[in-house]
DNA sequence: TATTATATATGACACCTTGTCACAATGCAA
DNA sequence: TTGCATTGTGACAAGGTGTCATATATAATA
């Protein structure tokens, strides 16, 4: 995270920094981005950068947060409009995500992430809760899977359910990549998605 | 790829400077990995590095391509002791992966492989026929698709069963990836793992 | 207001990369 | 031996990162 004394900057400079660090990632890889030409467009110092972030790293994810709607919350919407079916959630979710994703301002920034995304950012990106996946303190915070309806469902724990969100949350994110990917149209990317979740819920056998 | 140079070096000396790359990328990322410790380790002139590889990448994607061993063929025949069914295939295949991938001496390779993985590593990794998924010429050439029995399947086309197994394709590497991550036993990988393909075969739902 | 303390800004520096290139040293064939 | 093709070499330019002693604001206190 950030530092105290890049919070008590003054919102202009702060902004000014954010923009074009995000300009910059939204242009090459976070390893081809360099703090270099962040700090020469931002007109800062290369002492002042390292006062307000560890490294790029931190500069990094602490942007991929902020541009991260929130979508958990859209998606405990979408749940609650679908009776706790998390298929049709997803269903009916997927394509706000698409947008948030794939439409500008954040296209860009959205596909260098994806197409070079790794273990770790692929967590960053994951809905927390999801990610978070501690066994045990799961059912204790009042959170996405309380709004499930269980019994439709093969799963026999609140553990199991987890898991059955996290492979549907990473098929999702594995169709938005390969969407970057390829140029698939948001269309394509929505009827992949589709018919792998029809898979998924019914069975691929017949 | 490397070039004819490399090829025409002596077996000593090329499989002395790929034994030390695998080293270093067994302990470091390929982005932390550097090329001046494989070339001071392999007692090598910077001059002859570039003169045997493009740079980094192509030596680190040629140690890949010839670790992982020919999975495909090892498929292929699973799926043929199945009569065809891929559930039972990869059901059956996943332990022989994940002993190439998890034990000695490949272990530590894959792992710092997967865990930095990106989006073209991902297709080095992933069987090639699955990963080319040129959409016109798959039924041409005589590949893992005709020894599947597609009658049973919920599929309509070659495309969609192509589809099928590349998602199954990219369950499985997650899993692998996810016991990396957390240090998982492999046992509990391959449980994960069934879980998720009984879902996909019979349906999430009830 | 003058002085002290705290927060912020700075850029030279050491140390690391990578890829290139003019040149040296081989090997091999005529 | 001469000549050509192949292979080997390391200094070099250009770029990157993180640190640190020092300078400058800004706030707080006497």
């Amino acid at each position: 995270m950030p530092t105290k004394t890049f919070f008590n900057l003054s919102d202009a400079k702060r902004e000014r920094l954010i923009d074009v660090a995000t300009k910059e990632f939204s242009e090459k890889s976070l390893n081809e981005a360099s703090i270099n030409a962040i700090i020469k467009s931002a007109s800062i110092s290369r002492g002042s950068f390292y006062q307000y972030f560890e490294n790029k790293e931190d500069l990094y994810f602490y942007i991929v947060k902020t541009i991260k709607s929130d979508s958990e919350e859209l998606f405990k919407q979408e749940l609650k409009k679908a009776d706790g079916d998390i298929f049709v959630g997803f269903r009916n979710y997927f394509p706000h995500l698409l947008i948030n994703m794939m439409e500008e301002p954040n296209a860009n920034f959205y596909k260098q992430l994806f197409l070079h995304m790794d273990y770790r950012a692929t967590k960053e990106v994951a809905p927390e809760e999801l990610s978070s996946h501690e066994e045990g303190s799961i059912e204790t915070k009042k959170s996405v899977f309380s709004f499930v309806n269980r019994t439709q469902l093969q799963v026999d724990s609140v553990q199991e359910l987890n898991k059955l969100m996290r492979l549907i949350t990473s098929i999702m994110m594995h169709e938005i990549i390969e969407g970057f990917a390829r140029d698939y149209s948001q269309e394509k990317i929505k009827a992949n998605f589709y018919q792998k979740l029809n898979w998924l819920e019914f069975g691929a056998k017949k």
